[in-house]
DNA sequence: TTAATTATACTCAATTTGAGCATAATAGAG
DNA sequence: CTCTATTATGCTCAAATTGAGTATAATTAA
């Protein structure tokens, strides 16, 4: 019943390579290859009789092409549809069908400053850090309940999502929100796919090509509810750090910011770190310089520290 | 570079189609097609030029072949290696490579009670409910701990998966208990795969085709692991349902017995579920009869019931 | 009528969390 | 040398949550 449907498709495995730089997390992108002046995510094709397995295939690819020392590699999500660009203006071969495989990597450096992308450049409405994103009330709101209009589920999602009115914000629903938003027309690849016919004036952070966008904000929604029951913080921290130091990673990772002697009491309880005896200079009082205690190789399965998120975290 | 390497692919959507039936969870099996005596999951082909993506290509076929009415839907994990039969005995021609992408998916009925199986025939050291199960101080740890020896990393990670000696059992480790346990030639696929040359005299559990008891791991792990922060427990409930009845089907996923006033408390402080008014009516002081409180089809980002699982589980 | 069975309300100590104050140790300014 | 800004770390304490019960209510079956 289905001989003139093929079957056979290529393999892409796509990669959101993470690290931090400062206070700021970062993505490893490619330049430009279409005609946008977008970045994109590092992607490569999938050779199934050279690699036994996609993970092998993936650092391959990420050794020989970036030279970096990728250390966690967790599998995101395989998207059957390329993203969405398939349906709207494409200049592939009609029967050259592409599943693309999304990787969330974890690097301890980020060389080569002018290749990693910061976060929150693309994501401007998730860093909470510095108090409530501006860019929510000024201009993301208002377009998306006006895009809600009276339609009950589409209130529904955006109450979920953004916590309007009343709810919660929750750091782990980045891809939920740029969903919305991607539907509700509010980013750059809607517009790209034909899904939108104007080009939409605000700069609701910047675009990427095809779907990298979503497989970031995957990545994303991914590594934040993993840093709460995994200690995997430590995939991006040097063998020897302190504890503010890995406070802020997480910090800058979740978008938030935690208390202090709270974060340390978790790390303390669970037992996560020991001592190295030596100390950072630095300004201020010196701290005491710490290490991982266990091997990550197996620190996949490791209880992980709670977060101190507070309550009140709305507004 | 890459001109003598194919590229090219098939994809074959597998699905852990999981209900509960009693107090036993069950898998949706076809009956053999190879030579082997052994169940398999039902999977078929992803045409991408027919379906958008992939889930819609699954819940197609899915329909078709079972008329089952699946609600909630995950993909699971995809695997590059078509199982590891690829590397033993295969009868396949060369250049057909094949990518299988797992799902998981939970259906609130099961018709045709032969072509479900249960889960725990399959993992019988999973189920904790009548206590520590007998198998695996009899079988599984003396002949895992004489495969260990004294190499370092394998009893770390027999500590990490079974607990043995001092820590504690973790429920949601299937994946990584059936991984080492195939590594050290516990289970048939082992044999049948060509890693392991005596077929073992113990039946660990009855074995499946191909790599789909590896899928069914996977799924049981992320299902067990999704029930703590998520209320996929309603997806298995019909319409109306006693609390113990959420309970019983908890345990069932979870191998485990809880405590029943705690579990009630988080039911109701959640606010998952409101009466109906109705009472059920067996032996004993009748129940209410309630329901689940949302729409289910966005109880994917709701906050969950947290499972008082209790403090000392190991023994 | 009674026993077995199941449901549900309520208690209480132990632990964990959220939030904060107090104090310690350093560098740099004056 | 002293003061101040800055960062680190120790400690407290009330509120909330959890683990583990006891007590009591409403049924069916004997």
């Amino acid at each position: 019943m289905d001989k003139n449907h093929t079957a056979s498709v290529l393999i892409d495995l796509s990669a959101a390579i993470v690290s931090v730089r400062g206070d700021q997390p970062v993505c490893l992108t490619v330049p430009d290859v279409s005609g946008y002046q977008t970045p994109g995510l590092p992607f490569g094709p999938f050779y199934p009789d050279r690699h036994r397995t996609m993970e092998i295939g993936l650092r391959q690819w990420v050794i020989e092409q970036t030279a970096l020392d990728i250390g966690y590699v967790e599998q995101l999500y395989t998207f059957g549809d390329r993203g969405r660009r398939s349906e709207g203006a494409d200049n592939k071969k009609e029967n050259e069908h592409i599943v693309s495989v999304g990787y969330l990597a974890l690097s301890k450096q980020c060389p080569q400053p002018d290749q990693w992308s910061e976060w929150y450049k693309h994501f401007p409405w998730e860093d909470w850090r510095e108090g409530r994103p501006n860019i929510l009330n000024q201009q993301i709101i208002p377009y998306l309940e006006a895009w809600a209009g009276s339609d009950e589920l589409r209130r529904l999602r955006l109450q979920q999502a953004f916590g309007v009115p009343d709810k919660a914000w929750n750091d782990e629903f980045v891809l939920d929100r740029y969903e919305l938003m991607y539907e509700a027309g509010l980013v750059w690849e809607a517009y790209a796919d034909g899904r939108q016919k104007e080009k939409i004036s605000a700069q609701n952070g910047i675009a990427m090509q095809l779907d990298h966008r979503r497989i970031l904000a995957t990545a994303m929604s991914r590594l934040r509810a993993k840093l709460k029951y995994r200690p995997v913080v430590f995939e991006l921290m040097p063998s020897a750090f302190t504890l503010t130091h890995v406070q802020k990673t997480t910090e800058a990772i979740l978008g938030a910011v935690l208390h202090k002697q709270n974060f340390r009491r978790q790390l303390a309880k669970n037992e996560l770190v020991e001592p190295t005896g030596k100390m950072s200079k630095a300004r201020g009082r010196p701290a005491e310089l710490f290490k991982f205690k266990h091997d990550e190789s197996q620190s996949t399965n490791l209880p992980g520290l709670r977060i101190p998120l507070g309550k009140s975290r709305n507004f």
